[in-house]
DNA sequence: CGAGCCGTTGAGGGGATTCAAGCTCAGTGG
DNA sequence: CCACTGAGCTTGAATCCCCTCAACGGCTCG
């Protein structure tokens, strides 16, 4: 296991051991930097705290700074043409968001926590400058991008397919790769609702139904523990019968 | 207007011609190259010809090339986990779909050219070796990988999202971006299906109403006309009512 | 001409929404 | 202490939308 050098631990700027608490996980945007390099920017870079329902960027705003997720959900939404809410994306842990602020495009979608999170927040012009000079940071953010697409694709496929009891049992697959600790985070229902194009009455049969038949069962009212052998059966008999 | 300079109209590769008639057009991902170093790449860059259902590249190859779409239309699906094809995004003139080859990824999702298509096929190692001496091509690569992901939230928001009828107008909407004279294509009831996640049957009588209300009205078998503002008046009053 | 594919239309059933009522629980103030 | 309130969740009943099953017509092609 490698360890923090010592001048890094005390440093100055505690920014300091929050970026190579990331760079120990792998999945730090600046992974490939060297070290020199990485103390330049932690200066640059703010982790930031913020409390459920907080607004990390909205919608049509033009967007200065990118975040990677350190804690917590992210939700991203957007309002469609019909006016309503749609989640089109959840965030955790290691997933970089905001990449649009790169363009000086302005955002298509609000970031909104879903759960109290903390985040790194980046500044654009920093990425400008690190891009000029350490052109390797590119196929990371490449990656990144990618994984966007991919999970937005994923979340077309899985989540707004299929009859609703089906979407559900998939949302909870998703919100388990987020559990650290087997609890996953239950979104209330008019989130789950806005996530799945369902409304908050059809979720609430479903998540009811599914805690009788042992699927899950809460913890608290906003955590829950997921019986994923009972989820997969249920997912099984859901699309084959 | 810009000529294209004699040497080059008629150059030994006719490639030379497509991408600068691409460029003319301000789609080209080269278009920020000199002309010097754009005559580099023609020899790489292969102009096919696609007809209708071939396969550009399929779920789980390991890529080896970028495509950008100069005629007709491409279609990304995969197949959920319940064992359906789902349409995720359609790409038409202009756009570039395959980035994951870049990143020496598997593809996640097929393309599929739904009408005769012609598209300029980019090796991978064409784009590694340029983005090392064009890091100015960088900027566009991150455009496109951005424009993916806008492409596929919004049909997540607008063709996922609320009943049958509003799926179909939308989806009209977005043939309706891609038709260059007025005409769009018609995809068959069973693809129309997999793009809205609707059977067959909902698609055809949806569509048979809108042809009834004068909304669209049939070109031949695989093309229609659209009624832009009965449309948009079919939507207003879908959304509210 | 029959076979097969595609689109259309009908009838019936099932699943999601809508409308409505009741429940728990935390916060508030009498 | 407890009624009062409001927010969030649950459940019921009726309605409506979409799916399923089925039949039929147009068209191409062997």
């Amino acid at each position: 296991m490698r360890t923090i050098p010592l001048y890094r631990q005390d440093s100055r700027h505690p920014q300091a051991q929050a970026c190579a608490a990331c760079r120990e996980r792998g999945m730090a945007l600046f992974g490939v930097l060297d070290e020199t390099a990485l103390d330049d920017i932690h200066v640059h870079i703010a982790d930031v705290e913020l409390p459920t329902g907080s607004v990390l960027f909205d919608i049509g705003e033009r967007g200065h700074a990118l975040y990677t997720v350190r804690t917590g959900m992210v939700r991203l939404e957007r309002v469609t043409a019909r006016g309503d809410r749609r989640v089109v994306r959840l965030a955790g842990r290691g997933d970089l968001i905001g990449q649009e602020a790169l363009l000086q495009r302005s955002h298509l979608d609000a970031a909104v926590a879903c759960t109290p999170v903390r985040a790194c927040r980046i500044p654009r012009t920093l990425l400008d400058d690190l891009s000029d000079r350490h052109p390797e940071l590119m196929r990371g953010l490449m990656t990144r991008w990618q994984e966007a697409v991919e999970s937005s694709e994923q979340w077309l496929a899985e989540l707004a397919t299929g009859p609703a009891r089906r979407r559900v049992l998939h949302l909870l697959l998703e919100l388990a790769r987020h559990a650290d600790d087997g609890v996953l985070w239950m979104p209330r229902r008019a989130e789950m609702g806005a996530m799945l194009d369902l409304t908050i009455e059809t979720t609430s049969r479903i998540v009811s139904s599914l805690r009788r038949e042992g699927v899950i069962s809460d913890v608290d009212a906003q955590h829950a523990r997921l019986d994923v052998p009972r989820l997969q059966a249920a997912l099984r008999e859901q699309d084959q019968g």
